[in-house]
DNA sequence: TAAACATTTAAGCAAGTGTTTAATTGTAGT
DNA sequence: ACTACAATTAAACACTTGCTTAAATGTTTA
């Protein structure tokens, strides 16, 4: 908290007043983007947005190792934006839901039209 | 680098080739994922999607203080998530573009219909 | 120019994250 | 049942991140 004299003087409370409620239903969307946050998972996914794959396949496509790619899928799974599927000795790994690829146009979009604090 | 076994045998080349030279593309995205990964972010980024807010004002409504709230500013404003404006004594934040909305909306209709793993 | 004050910067610390190696699991095909 | 092997789990580590307090900056208003 910072000090009580800012408090009184200088927040804006009429413009506050209505956005505190939600507040906490914004910081549910960390643990989506958390999961996106790691150059591989990324990586993961945008692969996975355009091609099934197998386990093995994504280690070869990130430079990663079995273990490294298989932990980074796990955390994909618990997030809802991968999902596994067995076929003979592979399980294939695919997006969970299209929304999925939504946000990582728009963030593409985002990274072309790039300001950098202007 | 997972073992050459493994590689030689079960990686479908003809499925990771097309992919391999896109994923330093989808790399790049992890740095906006991550400044939206806190949860005190995206409740600035969130608020500030719907209203002008001074530092004070966020610092209010994310509960922080202001070295707290002003570090965070300083990444999302690297990140070309946010803009400030002077006026007065105050300086104003706002969103930078419109694509931070549809990342943010996206993320939202993912949320919703989570199925966490089916 | 001096005082007030909104905002930023700096340094230090506690907690979290991704990677590696090694060991384990569980299924497939013989 | 046995072997091979794709995939996962576990433990240890180097690194990063966000927070706090304290100090500094710079603009505004008198």
């Amino acid at each position: 908290m910072h000090n009580e004299r800012c408090q009184e003087y200088c927040v804006h409370n009429e413009k506050i007043a209505g956005l505190k409620p939600v507040m906490e239903e914004a910081a549910k969307l960390a643990p989506l983007f958390k999961a996106l946050s790691d150059e591989t998972r990324v990586k993961i996914i945008y692969a996975l947005a355009r091609q099934e794959l197998c386990v093995c396949d994504i280690a070869e496509l990130t430079g990663c190792t079995l273990p490294a790619v298989s932990h980074h899928l796990r955390i994909l799974r618990t997030m809802g934006l991968a999902r596994s599927r067995k076929e003979g000795k592979f399980i294939y790994y695919n997006i969970d839901d299209h929304h999925v690829s939504q946000i990582i146009n728009a963030a593409f979009d985002h990274m072309k039209e790039e300001r950098h604090n202007g």
